[in-house]
RNA sequence: GCGGAAAUAGCUCAGUUGGUAGAGCACAACCUUGCCAAGGUUGGGGUCGCGGGUUCGAGUCCCGUUUUCCGCUCCA
């Protein structure tokens, strides 16, 4: 085990032991990859939405916000192609343990006889020099005929096999080619069987009239869906953007590593509408946007790295990833995707209805083209809480465990704490706290010894702790303890509020 | 999903060749101290992940299953 692993191990226990995520139905041993937040997890996860929210909707005055339903038509999802792109017959190689997609290997077959093909007219073509006529060579050279033959031949079988979903054939057919694993070189193989990454269920409650729907594996269909409506009702302007924040489904076939791949997670995704032609340079604006936005949850710039995509998705002529330096390496935190028009498109093909933009400027009607931030949520909070978790030795050697969350962020923000729980103090606490949960979210704590309500709090990455003492008695001033530093502000009663507010921002 | 490892109190773990469960911390009550965890007394809490099997007897041996962790593939 590394010890970032270590760390790792500690991180996921503390978030358990303090309220901030749980297993999801722990009590009847838990469901793989679903996860709960609890108390103080909650509230983490809300400040960050919050933020999210505030940066995207608020300060851009051509953004505005949606909130669409997980539930949507199933034609949804055949025209984004996610009914396509998320089924995927997939078979394992018994030997080496690795994963194949069945069709693809096919394919790489057929590529291979391709590729024979093109040889041998290469030989052919070195030999005959100028005389050499190609079409003539592709239709009458035996060897060549025989590779193209076969491999239309294949080709078409896997059309069929594919269109029929017949995974036993899809079997029977790799096992006719001989196609062996390319890392084990053995051909022995597990049953395909069909992977299909998105949640099904059903609407209508008899089984006569039941129609097959998806949970939603995104949230930005949702925005395109609606993209006329909100064209209509908000008197935007290309440019302009779409925001929402809201759950996701994915059947994930290994789900793991925590709060970080789940089959149920929260997205923060914007869709930014723009003319044609101007992607590429709002691509790079919001790249640059989104990357200030992270840097500014108090994570340090080497933390955070660019991943270019080099395989594109197929709706995508650009696409470059946000990662962070999780403790099992840097991974995706965010996607910007320069989508095209591909979405609003297909969904004019599917739906009849036009998605047409009239651009006054030009004098001309075009369908915007798309540049998508989509942000995890769950990994946000995450990458907060990694880079927040932190342990110290103090002078007197004893250990102390800290989340150092920013201010902003943090879920409880003040403590009010009496010295001791006689001589008045509780009361006199008790009056301070009823007073700040007026302003700020607040716990109010008299058990055990100072020093161990301070730790209590550190572990939760309370910024503040009041404490009430002798001295309150007689002069009413209070110390505010910072979490960070642990150094203590005397301050009158009466200034806390304002005292409070120039340290929190009034968050 | 495949392979490897693990699962005992809220947490960290012990449990000797199979003989009917323990420690420290945490928790609750009371006493004591009073500015950075670990003072005293008392107490609550476990059908040893779950289901079978072997045995007079299983936390311990065997099989299955679930969950978690580590490798192999996709993704926000």
């Amino acid at each position: 085990m590394t010890q970032n692993g270590e760390l790792f191990k500690k991180l996921v226990s503390h978030c358990k032991e303090y309220g901030f995520v749980f297993p999801s139905s722990e009590i009847y041993d838990g469901l793989s990859a679903v996860y709960d937040y609890g108390q103080y997890g909650v509230e983490l996860k809300e400040n960050i939405k919050r933020y999210w929210w505030k940066s995207m909707v608020q300060f851009h005055e051509n953004i505005v916000g949606i909130d669409t339903a997980i539930l949507m038509h199933s034609k949804v999802w055949q025209a984004s192609g996610h009914v396509d792109a998320f089924n995927d017959p997939l078979i394992d190689n018994k030997d080496s343990k690795v994963r194949y997609k069945a069709d693809q290997l096919i394919e790489d077959y057929i590529d291979k006889l391709y590729e024979k093909a093109e040889k041998e007219i290469e030989k052919a073509k070195k030999r005959f020099g100028d005389n050499f006529d190609e079409q003539l060579f592709r239709t009458t050279n035996e060897k060549v005929k025989k590779y193209l033959d076969e491999a239309a031949k294949i080709s078409n079988r896997l059309t069929i096999l594919l269109d029929n979903n017949d995974l036993a054939g899809l079997k029977a057919l790799i096992e006719e080619l001989k196609i062996v694993c390319p890392v084990s070189g053995t051909c022995n193989w597990t049953e395909v069987r069909q992977f299909n990454l998105m949640f099904k269920t059903q609407l209508g409650s008899t089984a006569d009239d039941a129609m097959t729907i998806y949970l939603r594996p995104e949230t930005a269909q949702g925005i395109y869906v609606n993209f006329l409506n909100i064209l209509k009702t908000s008197r935007q302007k290309v440019p302009f953007g779409i925001a929402q924040i809201g759950k996701a489904f994915r059947n994930e076939i290994v789900a793991r590593q925590f709060i970080f791949r789940m089959r149920e997670f929260e997205q923060m995704e914007m869709q930014y509408f723009v003319r044609p032609g101007t992607e590429r340079e709002w691509f790079e604006y919001w790249k640059e946007q989104r990357m200030q936005w992270h840097l500014s949850l108090g994570i340090p710039k080497e933390k955070y790295r660019w991943y270019e995509h080099k395989k594109l998705a197929h709706y995508a002529n650009a696409a470059v990833d946000i990662e962070f330096e999780f403790p099992f390496g840097f991974k995706e935190i965010e996607g910007i995707h320069s989508r095209t028009d591909y979405d609003l498109k297909r969904h004019q093909e599917f739906s009849g209805k036009k998605m047409l933009y009239f651009d006054h400027d030009l004098q001309e009607s075009y369908i915007p083209y798309v540049v998508e931030t989509s942000a995890g949520l769950d990994r946000t909070l995450l990458a907060v809480l990694t880079n927040a978790y932190t342990e110290e030795i103090l002078p007197d050697n004893s250990l102390r465990t800290v989340l150092k969350i920013p201010n902003f962020l943090a879920p409880i923000k003040v403590a009010i704490l009496p010295l001791v729980k006689k001589d008045g103090m509780n009361e006199y606490a008790l009056n301070i706290f009823n007073d700040i949960k007026k302003y700020y979210l607040c716990q109010y704590d008299e058990k055990d010894s100072i020093g161990r309500r301070y730790r209590r709090q550190d572990a939760i990455g309370t910024p503040y702790c009041i404490t009430i003492d002798g001295q309150t008695m007689q002069d009413n001033t209070v110390t505010i303890r910072d979490r960070d530093s642990m150094l203590q502000d005397r301050v009158q009663v009466d200034n806390i509020v304002k005292y409070l507010n120039d340290k929190l921002n009034g968050l």
